[in-house]
RNA sequence: CGGGGCAUGGCGCAGUCUGGUAGCGCAUCUGCUUUGGGAGCAGAGGGUCGCAGGUUCAAAUCCUGCUGCCCCGACCA
């Protein structure tokens, strides 16, 4: 491709719309084009690295044996009241009419068309075991669509939906779906774990994420330095303290506490650790109840792990103010344990606790010396914190590390979550109908390209993990309008390198040196040729790789064998 | 949804407080010079100042309403 016939645009300044690196990098390099809030355009650079993205995941799911298909975008209604989430799925989900007043979705996801599919087409259990997948265009109308591509409204994804006639055969195929993840991450080049989750909205039970490790994460993830036990930190267990907890040897006692609403105001006032006090937080119960949920001082609620608990309204809501005074006697910041008449959940550190402190649901007071059983009885212990690093790992080897991390996809079992209200049904050996079980398997295709930059990239620009650049070679020649030297080694360099299959990018524009060099940074291409009068002379060409520091030379007679050489085996 | 902020040429911004008919840098176009790290000079094009009302002799600027966009938002119980 010869750069002085591609109108790129690349920006010295960073658009103040962009927050985060890889959105900055991405509209600077002229990859994408914001249309509206959360829906991006696709210009020809950045859809060459989209779509090598694609064919990689293509290449390995049919490798794995799916069956790729197309299915709508605009789905009816009908199917998502069939599946009830029509009034489970929540705003996010684009409701839209047609011209008959007939309600549709802008489908975020397609387990119902696709099980519509299944339940039509799949007569018996001779069909199964099979995975049909997509890649399709997706609609989330997100509360607030932020970072650019990484969490648009509208964006690209790999579903994959597999139908199987017993457990058995779902463990075997969600197995052969996470081999395939693996092959995919690990082709694209980029530095990815595979982590432990809550299944969340899509529903199910065994579940796991893909995260592209990058600093920028929105997620963070618990992984143990002795084995390789890995998991979302929403889903990663905290285990309760292996000592079992002192008998209480002081008194319960109220203490003023003026103004001391925090637990850090409450433990700087009082001079005591955090951990030496609780935090108790109302939240909303099921009905019209609340539901008090206490963690140490110096512990973070897991809201995952504690609206799965019975008598918690899930999603968690935590109880509005008004709520609370009802409820406790006093205002947010001095709720305690003693004499509340509600539902508790302690987590297990806190539950550990003996002499400890917490509010005694009277403003600006606190009470210290307290303990379980002696003064508050019939709280259950449970696990609702995240994990801290630190803490041992739940799988009995090593402690706990925490990172961050993009995730780029997402597997579950689904069981017969669709299939059952559904009546997606086979007959199976004995003759007889059995709901399918499902599993379910998503890529963020638009959002790899995101994490891929926000892994990859140095103040000059992105970084590409060779097989995801959208060129693997851009050839910079220097001064070609004054130097006809120059350019007829140039051009014959670019046809023979695109003879041989190599994709490169050919800088012939009349520009300066400086600005050539600073848009092939920018943009991030791995490998550099530069053709110059001043290595000619010695029958000489310069390389350099996007991640060198320096140039090296080469004889320009050898360069097509040279520059194979330089390619990632 | 709650809170905060912004809307002026393709991009980044100034001008708004104190009304007088729009400016800077980048980008674009032309010419000359320049050419190994985002050039210099000379010239040019491009903006009904988010939209709709209002006040005024006069509104980017003051007032009212609307729209769009950006940022933050359990962890306090």
């Amino acid at each position: 491709m010869r750069l002085s016939q591609y109108p790129i645009n690349t920006l010295k300044e960073t658009p103040a719309e962009a927050e985060v690196l890889s959105h900055q990098l991405m509209l600077r390099s002229g990859l994408i084009r914001r249309l509206a809030a959360g829906l991006y355009s696709w210009l020809p650079m950045g859809l060459r690295t989209l779509q090598k993205v694609e064919r990689i995941i293509r290449e390995e799911m049919n490798r794995a044996g799916a069956l790729e298909l197309v299915m709508p975008v605009i789905q009816p209604a009908e199917l998502w009241q069939e599946s009830r989430r029509w009034s489970e799925y929540g705003p996010e989900l684009l409701r839209i009419k047609d011209r008959h007043q007939r309600d549709f979705v802008a489908g975020p996801t397609h387990e119902e068309v696709i099980t519509d599919i299944a339940r039509r087409d799949l007569k018996s259990y001779r069909q199964l075991p099979v995975n049909f997948y997509q890649i399709q265009t997706k609609f989330r109308d997100e509360v607030r669509p932020r970072f650019g591509v990484m969490r648009a409204r509208e964006f690209i994804m790999k579903d994959a939906y597999s139908f199987h006639v017993d457990e058995a055969s779902l463990r075997e195929g969600y197995r052969a779906m996470y081999d395939a993840y693996t092959r995919i991450f690990t082709r694209t080049g980029l530095t990815f774990r595979a982590v432990r989750a809550d299944s969340g909205a899509i529903g199910g039970d065994v579940s796991q994420e893909f995260h592209v490790l990058a600093a920028s994460g929105e997620d963070a993830i618990a992984f143990s330095d002795g084995d390789d036990y890995a998991a979302n930190l929403e889903a990663a267990a905290a285990l309760p303290p292996s000592e079992p907890r002192r008998a209480p040897q002081q008194p319960l006692n109220k203490v003023a506490t003026p103004g001391a609403r925090t637990i850090e105001e409450l433990a700087r006032f009082l001079k005591i650790e955090p951990a030496r006090c609780v935090k108790t937080l109302i939240v909303e119960g099921t009905e019209d109840t609340v539901v008090a949920l206490v963690v140490r001082g110096d512990h973070e609620l897991n809201a995952v792990k504690a609206q799965k608990l019975p008598g918690v309204a899930n999603p968690l809501r935590m109880a509005s103010a008004e709520r609370v005074v009802k409820a406790t006697g006093t205002e947010p910041g001095y709720v305690g344990l003693v004499g509340l008449r509600c539902r508790v959940y302690a987590d297990h550190s806190a539950f550990a606790l003996a002499d400890f402190v917490c509010g005694a649901n009277e403003k600006d007071m606190h009470l210290t010396g307290v303990n379980w059983d002696r003064d508050v009885t019939g709280a259950v212990a449970a696990d609702i914190r995240n994990a801290l690093e630190g803490d041992p790992s739940p799988s009995g080897r090593g402690h706990l590390k925490i990172a961050r991390g993009i995730e780029v996809g997402h597997i579950f079992q689904l069981g017969r979550k669709y299939s059952e209200p559904m009546k997606a049904v086979v007959l199976d050996e004995a003759g007889h109908e059995v709901p399918l079980y499902m599993g379910c398997y998503g890529i963020g295709v638009t959002r790899i390209v995101a994490a891929a930059i926000e892994q990859n990239h140095d103040e000059r620009g992105i970084i590409w993990p060779e097989p995801i650049a959208p060129f693997q070679v851009v050839l910079v020649a220097l001064q070609l309008q004054k130097s006809t030297r120059v350019r007829e080694v140039a051009e014959r360099l670019y046809a023979e390198l695109a003879a041989a299959g190599i994709e490169v990018l050919y800088d012939d524009r009349d520009a300066r040196p400086g600005v050539k060099f600073a848009d092939a940074e920018l943009l991030g291409i791995p490998h550099r040729l530069v053709v110059a009068e001043r290595g000619l002379d010695a029958g000489k060409l310069e390389y350099r790789h996007r991640r060198d520091a320096q140039s090296t030379e080469f004889p320009a007679d050898d360069a097509l064998a040279f520059i194979r050489s330089r390619f990632a085996p």
